[in-house]
DNA sequence: CACTTGACCTGTCCGC
DNA sequence: TGCGGACAGGTCAAGT
């Protein structure tokens, strides 16, 4: 569930805990969560100090002054919370926190500062991972290699964005959306939101909804992708931010979890169904399959 | 080649 | 109340 508005929030909180802090040691309790741990690369970590942390689409990468960088995926259930040493910086659980003492038994990871803080790596599924690689190397990663632009990049452009799924022009354009190749970022919530703000049925293909139709999914992709970083971004059970805290967004979200309400457009009934392997919230009226020929200009 | 399905996992919820 | 099964959804590998 963390997309990028979630993935970005918890950039946020690190940037403002992290840099600084030099690592004194770190715990792990399941390989794959950690799979390249191992001491060959350990002297690189115990005793780097932060230096920025950073995000390309879903992806967290913490920079060392080791010339070493922690990468983080946090799938579908992974969380980074950050606790300081004593009750008079976070230690313990602030109230508005949805995660309690730490660790507990879905912690993965543990990284220990030297004043005592800690940064718990916590992930329910265990799909998520850490891993430590020579910062030349980062960027070198096939998924870096092949991931799409940053939608919220000053220069990104509706043109841009236009080309870019049409790339795959003849798919569903749910599933394009969800293609990090096309466009970084986007996972099932935002797909689903964007496409009701733009009229859409998710199973259109790219290349049967009109121009203006797709400028404006742009559009409304980043007005909403925007909003939910505003909002801490969207918990639904697990995510949380760096201090452990919920994401607002759900309340401003007009399908995704919501059948069974009233569209807030039309008052119809929204609906869930299937759309590129995906759970798929629409609205039956407002976003009809195969109206697109009708509709264009 | 482009698309779909399965695997990776655990916890929750639903129906019987 | 217990139990089996479906489902949650990011990404990659394998299959059609």
């Amino acid at each position: 569930m963390p997309e990028l508005p979630e993935v970005e929030t918890v950039r946020v909180g690190l940037g403002g805990l992290l840099p600084g802090r030099r690592i004194k040691g770190v715990e792990h309790n399941w390989p794959k969560s950690f799979p390249n741990a191992p001491a060959d690369v350990k002297e690189f970590l115990v005793g780097a100090r932060v230096r920025e942390v950073r995000r390309r689409a879903k992806v967290l990468i913490i920079d060392l002054d080791s010339e070493y960088s922690l990468v983080i995926h946090l799938k579908m259930t992974g969380q980074l919370v950050f606790r300081g040493a004593d009750a008079a910086f976070g230690a313990g659980h602030p109230s508005d926190s949805l995660v309690g003492e730490l660790p507990d038994k879905s912690t993965r990871v543990i990284f220990t500062f030297d004043d005592g803080s800690k940064l718990f790596f916590n992930d329910q599924r265990k799909f998520g991972w850490v891993r430590l690689l020579p910062a030349l190397e980062v960027e070198n990663l096939d998924f870096f290699k092949k991931v799409g632009p940053e939608p919220l990049a000053a220069d990104f452009t509706a043109d841009d964005f236009v080309a870019r799924l049409m790339r795959r022009k003849s798919s569903g354009i749910k599933a394009v959306l969800l293609d990090q190749t096309v466009i970084a970022g986007i996972g099932n919530i935002y797909a689903d939101e964007s496409l009701w703000a733009a009229k859409i049925h998710p199973l259109t293909r790219v290349t049967d909804v009109p121009k203006a139709k797709l400028k404006t999914l742009y559009s409304e992709l980043r007005k909403i992708l925007q909003l939910s970083i505003e909002k801490g971004g969207s918990t639904d059970r697990n995510y949380v931010d760096a201090e452990g805290k919920r994401g607002s967004y759900l309340q401003f979200a007009n399908v995704f979890r919501r059948q069974g309400q009233p569209c807030s457009r039309c008052g119809t009934t929204i609906i869930k169904t299937r759309a590129a392997g995906r759970g798929t919230h629409i609205c039956p009226q407002c976003q009809r399959y195969n109206d697109s020929d009708k509709e264009k200009e």
